[in-house]
DNA sequence: TTGAAAGCGATACCAG
DNA sequence: CTGGTATCGCTTTCAA
């Protein structure tokens, strides 16, 4: 009698099977080989990996995680993509959370809070470990997705306000008003602001906020303010500054919402025959790699996006294993370059 | 008779199951008022939908994709995430997917081929439904497994050599050659190269060779040439363009592996006195966003990452349709400013 | 139009 | 140390 095995040479992706199969073990004897290797005798698990090795086996994660108890996914969802905004907590936080293995989801939701629902719903579809979502501020299906979800959700960049779970951010209220501190201090008195601040971008708005709140605690309202819903660039900082120009000539100094904003501004600026810090002083927010580059060297605020990669990834490790949600607030620094020294210190 | 059902409020995650008991149907009825809503009753269909609402059901798409066929997930291997260099083919890329429904799974080799290994691996884990992965330079065992996976893979960026499977970029010797050539032509003689060129960026050490190349074949041999191991950005430029002068004072030409590099090296040649482009031109290679705005503007190559983007999930779609596997050539532009005019037009 | 039942590929608990 | 067997949540024939 003779055994007939149906093996017609399919070029399928090999399973656990295939390779029990071809080294004539049980399916679990080889889960056992990958998973804890010495509960299984030397030779065979030297001849199981032989196998895997020859037929290029790779697990079927969708089959572990199913069947076992953890996901090694990690969602993370940013508002952009574009200029260093995010790229460095983002690498930060990827190779963080590669030392524990966990794999990274990415999804961008491009300020766009439909887009956000969706983004979010497909990556819980996922079953994640974690979730490590930009901002404090989402549509309330999206906290109630969240919530539900059971699982970490580490809210970074922003802190202030309803936390779902953990946050690790700073206060861009604060960013905003150390603009308007730091221009005033320079001796600046009629002060502008100007930059992308789209309806979806509360930081941004943060950001405007707080400027606006302490120059008129200084007594200086009203203060010229331009502001479009695109994302910010340089073009769009040019644009904005030479109107800002036009419309009030009298200004001496301007804060911009992000540092490729400044960047055109600062072209704008000399173009008109500025000169900066002695006509006017501007400052910005990001600290972008070009900031001290330009001419003249920007003076801008610095957040930590490292710092926060690595708490989130700390965070993320921290939740999973129990500890209670918490919220860290992230220092920031203001660099003064020469785009504001009016005063020599 | 009594049938106890042991349904004990556990907060767990909802599954098809717990909807089917709620509405009182069967488990693949939901099913298909998920995936093919037509085939089911309206008011049930409503009802179904009801339940889903209410008990924020999120689809389990381990199990999903276990069990069907498709899988919605795209790898996406990228070598650095810093500095814009590759932002934005993601953002494209990502934004071009989820039209079409996949997810992307994010992995950041940071140019360690170790990583590269690890991380494909991991991906295939998931069992994607193609990949794309920059360079068309990978160690024998990784292009051995993104083969042996089956599906498509898309190698971005670069061109040349043997393609895996389809691959959209350009060739970066050719780059580096125009780097040259637009030099020459400007009238600079003494040509150094600068920047960052890493052992793992056979992108980078392409752009280099097509300059000494393109350099050589106008009779200017040596050139100057200093690169570092480190990643590139503006403080490594600078500090490399202090050592050059220092070394070569001959110098009238630096072309620049990377945007962030020459704005270092702009600053350098600024505090030693040079003028651009009378005493020394200076080109690079990305056009970073900034660099219209440094002093002087940065004449650089800019290639359309969009377009790779875009193109990259066109050819998922299409390899996934079943079409050939094709290479497609984009192409670049050499961005003119005034860091090199020396000749005027 | 709806339901029952058989996998998908791995894990985990129990036996042997 | 090794091998059955149930199970994870969903999709997919095949019947009813």
């Amino acid at each position: 009698m003779t055994i007939e095995i149906d093996d017609t040479e399919t070029r399928a992706t090999p399973t656990l099977a295939s390779i029990a199969q071809q080294v004539g073990v049980s399916v679990n004897t080889v889960s056992r080989a990958l998973r804890a290797p010495n509960t299984v005798r030397a030779e065979l698990r030297k001849r199981i990996n032989v196998a895997m090795e020859e037929l290029n086996y790779v697990p079927n994660r969708l089959a572990g995680c199913l069947s076992g108890t953890r996901t090694d996914i990690v969602g993370v969802v940013v508002t952009s993509l574009y200029y260093s905004e995010f790229a460095s907590i983002i690498d930060t936080l990827q190779s963080a959370l590669l030392d524990r293995d966990l794999q990274v989801m990415l999804a961008n939701t491009r300020y766009n809070p439909d887009q956000e629902l969706r983004l979010v719903r497909s990556i819980l579809s996922w079953r994640p470990a974690a979730v490590a979502i930009i901002g404090v501020d989402h549509p309330p299906k999206v906290v109630e997705l969240l919530k539900a979800s059971g699982i970490p959700i580490i809210e970074m960049w922003d802190t202030g306000g309803e936390v779902i779970d953990s946050a690790i951010g700073f206060d861009h209220e604060e960013v905003g008003a150390a603009q308007a501190r730091h221009l005033i201090e320079q001796g600046y008195r009629k002060l502008a602001f100007v930059g992308s601040v789209r309806e979806n971008d509360r930081r941004a708005q943060k950001r405007l906020h707080g400027f606006e709140t302490e120059a008129a605690a200084a007594g200086l309202v009203p203060v010229a303010k331009l502001t479009a819903q695109q994302g910010g660039n340089p073009d769009l900082g040019e644009r904005l500054a030479l109107e800002l120009l036009d419309r009030h000539p009298e200004i001496d100094a301007v804060a911009c919402n992000s540092d490729v904003v400044a960047f055109g501004v600062l072209r704008a600026l000399t173009k008109r025959g500025k000169r900066m810090p002695e006509d006017i002083g501007v400052i910005a927010f990001g600290d972008n790699e070009a900031a001290a580059c330009v001419t003249p060297p920007l003076t801008t605020i610095r957040p930590d996006r490292e710092r926060i990669g690595r708490l989130t990834a700390d965070a993320i490790f921290a939740r999973i294993n129990g500890t209670e949600p918490r919220t860290t607030v992230v220092d920031w620094h203001l660099v003064a370059r020469d785009s504001t020294r009016r005063r020599k210190p």
